[in-house]
DNA sequence: GACCTTATTCATCATGGTGGAATTCGCACC
DNA sequence: GGTGCGAATTCCACCATGATGAATAAGGTC
């Protein structure tokens, strides 16, 4: 009686794609119980693979994160739309955009996933790190121009980012549960605020009409941390 | 003189604190090196325990955690002292206050660790957003009054999120090295312009005429399982 | 001094990731 | 059609981790 129970030693026969089926299930459960919950010896049971062939394949259980996770969008490709259209309208098109792609079943849980994990392991969230200032702080920056644009660009993305930490990452109320249009109206005016051009005192009263000042932006004060220069 | 080098089983003789003992290490390492990379055994031979004292005391190494890091100050006086002042120079106060909370060396570190830890831990996480709900929402929501005073409010604590989640979980650049005059001189306009009712400001290109509807927002959205909860 | 409580260690378990050795197959080359 | 090499796959042994229960020693109370 030939009890083929366990799959005997050695290659398989035919030519399956064992690599993807890996790669599927644990993109899968990845996206629904987070990386620490889920262990390589689940996954492997579950692809009906032997645990050892993962780390053959992908080398250590982050690697194989990383692998699951690669981002089907171009995060590059996303700035770059919203960029092109009309500048006066670019807060509404951004913040929509990131709505659209953070509430999108397909998208959405991978991106939560691969931010989480930003945030708790350093390797990624240099790698995250580097890819917003890259892709889109400096890019912003360049479409914006004039006064200090990259830091306006910076204040832009941290609205952005306030806006997925309160939402998604911790899902406080009521943003949570507020509509798109609704986070686009209470939010899309500051964000306009914060791309314009820095007025003068900003402190006191209502839109106190600007007077202009623009040089201090140039030289850079203290230098706190490293190098901001890029 | 000699086999000094094993506690023998059993209570130690005097009154040795042990247990804040413990503590003191745990909170440093954890504050050092993070949760994860942070091992029970390590604390207790650091300690001079054994590693079964601390499940001990604490029970847990979550609770252990919980311990080592419960917070110093609490918020709910910040918020309180806060929003005391004068109204108009609530955003300035606002940003100032929080980042001297994070840059400060005392407490900086244990916030950061608790986000850290609220990010990729649900139980923490759950904890971290009925405090942020409780304390902050409500409570400045009560202290602005008006319309939609609930979302204006969790609009301001977006910002505020998206400050501290760009500069200290991700320190993305320039943010992480500006000093806290140029970011309130960047980010205050925007946080008034958050808090301000929402008047037409319309943003001249808004996505359509903004037209109507201001009144449901009197109603708070329904518990918080609401829709999109998920 | 008897005795209960608290502090402390030891031994052990179940789980999780990693690395090495052994086996089997696909395929290029003769 | 055989030969051989490399890739795929399994099994096994290992080590570190967090948790738990039993054993023992000291403190405190009557």
């Amino acid at each position: 009686m030939m009890m083929n129970k366990a799959q005997r030693r050695g290659r398989r026969p035919g030519s399956p794609d064992t690599r993807a089926e890996i790669l599927d299930v644990a993109r899968r459960r990845f996206l629904q119980d987070g990386y620490h919950a889920v262990t390589l010896r689940s996954i492997a049971t579950e692809a009906g693979v032997d645990l050892a062939l993962i780390s053959y394949f992908y080398g250590s259980k982050k690697g194989l994160f990383g692998a699951a996770l690669a981002l089907s969008v171009n995060p590059a490709d996303v700035v770059a739309e919203v960029l092109e259209g009309d500048p006066a309208t670019l807060p509404q098109r951004a913040l929509q955009r990131v709505l659209a792609a953070w509430d999108d079943p397909e998208s959405g849980p991978v991106l939560l996933a691969l931010v989480r994990n930003a945030v708790q392991d350093d390797t990624f969230a240099a790698l995250l790190r580097e890819l917003v200032e890259r892709e889109i702080v400096d890019r912003v920056a360049a479409s914006l121009g004039g006064t200090a644009a990259r830091r306006r660009a910076m204040a832009f993305c941290a609205q952005v980012a306030g806006l997925i930490t309160t939402r998604y990452l911790l899902r406080v109320e009521p943003m949570a549960s507020m509509s798109h249009e609704e986070i686009i109206r209470h939010l899309g005016p500051a964000v306009r605020q914060t791309l314009s051009e820095p007025g003068r005192r900003p402190a006191q009263g209502g839109p106190a009409p600007t007077a202009r000042r623009r040089q201090e932006q140039a030289a850079r004060p203290p230098r706190t941390g490293g190098p901001t220069g890029r």
